[in-house]
DNA sequence: TATGAATGAGTTTTCATTCAT
DNA sequence: AATGAATGAAAACTCATTCAT
């Protein structure tokens, strides 16, 4: 059958690409979006320079892609966390270190994502990405939602400002682990995610 | 005298100076650093190609000189909102204040600092703002341990640990808000950054 | 075969090599290395601007090659002259001969050789180009010296002293060439190269 | 009177130059005419970029001038060596002596001279400095014919011809001088050219 | 005369992208 | 599909020279 050859030139071009991405990826945390040419890419993807055009229009989409990429992955830890779990405090941690986790494992994944609005963008791609934050702490926020009618805390404060302190804390240890104060300050990012989310929670409860 | 002279001089030196910052700082927050081209910043601050070669060394020196500018306007807030207040939790409050007054007030520059780890600095320069870097964070560092020793926390938590907490919690807010998060969930920066603050340290509390 | 195919590429590769070395030699020669750019010898060379940095890293680099070859072309005549010739003198002649000949069908290579010092190259080419300068009148030494040894005249000159007197000569002879004194003169370079060395030989020998 | 006045104008404005030219003659020295800057030229002159254009047109006419004067040097060098010597052979080596010297003192002035041919010069100042070359050449040519003469040799060779070969040979040991073959060789320049010049005459005489 | 800031054409070099093979 | 040489626009930066003061 033409199908298995179909299946293997398929599988082939699957692999070039996740060959491409994963050589972009590590080049981009490495040196920078604008410091990494497109040779470098090639050259570390085991591919000639014109091939690369066939699986990706630029050196844009490669990184659009990435960013893509990582919010999908991203969310799919979020979503894995939450899976099985009820309590609303206990899904709020979940998504904490689902977060940190993130950070950890795809540090790469996670710096590129954070500099999507600054590496100039066109339009069309930059949309493309912004829809996907938007989305990722969307889930954040129905988390938060949750936790906030369980306590009967609604009236107090809105979801919306919660579910912002509670996203920037994490967003704004991980900004600070990224310069490199933690080293500096000798601290433990997972111990301080939790600890922050804990003694935030407890604030709010009084 | 001769004096006259040069204080014009001086002065219309100065007056450049500020010309070519001002120009390329608008830009590298409109088109990002590396999108921004020195004849974009001749032209903006209305010179020619090589006049501004005259003030800089290069494209990276301008970039540097408002980094450190801004790093010095920020400190001279942190400095001022101390001024006359004694009690450790009124100066904590104001050093938050007085971050969310630097965002909001200079937003350009903020930014512009907040991207300097990305955009491949030379080492000299990369060094020179590190240390900066550093000694603002050593201010708000400071504020934290007197607070924390008033309050008998001391053995809790290492005085890191909160200033990392602390400024995480802020820094995190304003990133978000750079993402328009704050524009889609409908609130408030300062309030958002008194009421963090506020929650958290009565969470610390219990 | 690929054979066939990469063997083209490889020939094509030289010929546009050799093609960058003989226009960027000519307009070296005609204009001096300073007052050459490296647009125009990419238009001599038939290449668009970028195309002459796949092959060479830059314009120091072209005139190094250009040098480098021009020593290996030296030596080789010195070579091809001593073949067969056994006779101390006659070798000593020979050898003159091939540096004239060198001179007269290689002039821009001559020329291009002796201005390597005063271009200002970066010290790893200088240095690359120095050593070849000394094998190749490392090669001269030789001869003066088996002929010293020959008339039993060593202990009176030192190889070293005779070997400058030589060279000198003949070099001197055609620097004085090249700044038209010989047009001037009304002279050959050959038979004074000739007359030169004889009458110089037959000094030494009283 | 005004007189005074003018004098001490005059005066200065000869010092200027002077400094002028000694200054840009070191560096020209030191790093080569084309990576010498005006601004090199003016900040070790300690004159105001402008200020020199007052007293040359440009930089190419410094470096003319410092070689016009070199000439000059060179054949006051030449008149003062013969002064008084009045034996043909004493007035060869007089000369040879001479040149030595002018090599040796004024190590500037000779590499200078030697790469005018080189620098891409207007026309009408490379005439210039043609003109004054054929002239030294010209003083050297005379003695030649002088002690040809003398010795009766003169049916043999022609005044060109060891004129040439004489003046060669200096000017190569210079040229290998020069380029460090000396330090390498362990030889000493002016025995040198005594030796040669020795040799070449008795040489001769046969 | 003297200053030195300003000019701007010109230099080397880079690199995303194309296209003949 | 794949190659990789070629393109050429554009970048940062230099510097001889001018000119308002």
């Amino acid at each position: 059958m033409n199908n298995v050859l179909a299946k293997r030139k398929s599988a082939e071009r699957q692999e070039r690409i996740d060959r491409i991405l994963a050589a972009a990826g590590e080049l981009f945390l490495e040196k920078g979006y604008n410091n990494t040419t497109m040779r470098d890419i090639c050259q570390a993807a085991q591919l000639s320079t014109g091939a690369v055009y066939f699986y990706f229009k630029g050196k844009d989409a490669i990184y659009t892609s990435i960013c893509e990429e990582s919010f999908h992955v991203l969310m799919d830890l979020f979503k894995a966390s939450l899976d099985g779990v009820d309590d609303p405090l206990e899904r709020l941690e979940a998504l904490n270190l689902a977060y940190v986790k993130f950070y950890t494992d795809h540090n790469e994944r996670w710096l590129l994502m954070s500099t999507f609005r600054t590496v100039g963008l066109s339009q069309v791609l930059f949309e493309r990405l912004e829809k996907l934050d938007f989305q990722a702490i969307g889930m954040a926020s129905a988390a938060v939602a949750d936790f906030l009618e369980g306590k009967g805390l609604v009236g107090k404060y809105t979801v919306q400002q919660i579910t912002l302190a509670v996203w920037a804390g994490t967003e704004g240890l991980m900004d600070l682990h990224q310069r490199k104060y933690f080293t500096y300050m000798n601290a433990n990012l997972e111990e301080m995610a939790t600890m922050q989310l804990e003694v935030f929670l407890r604030g709010l409860g009084e």
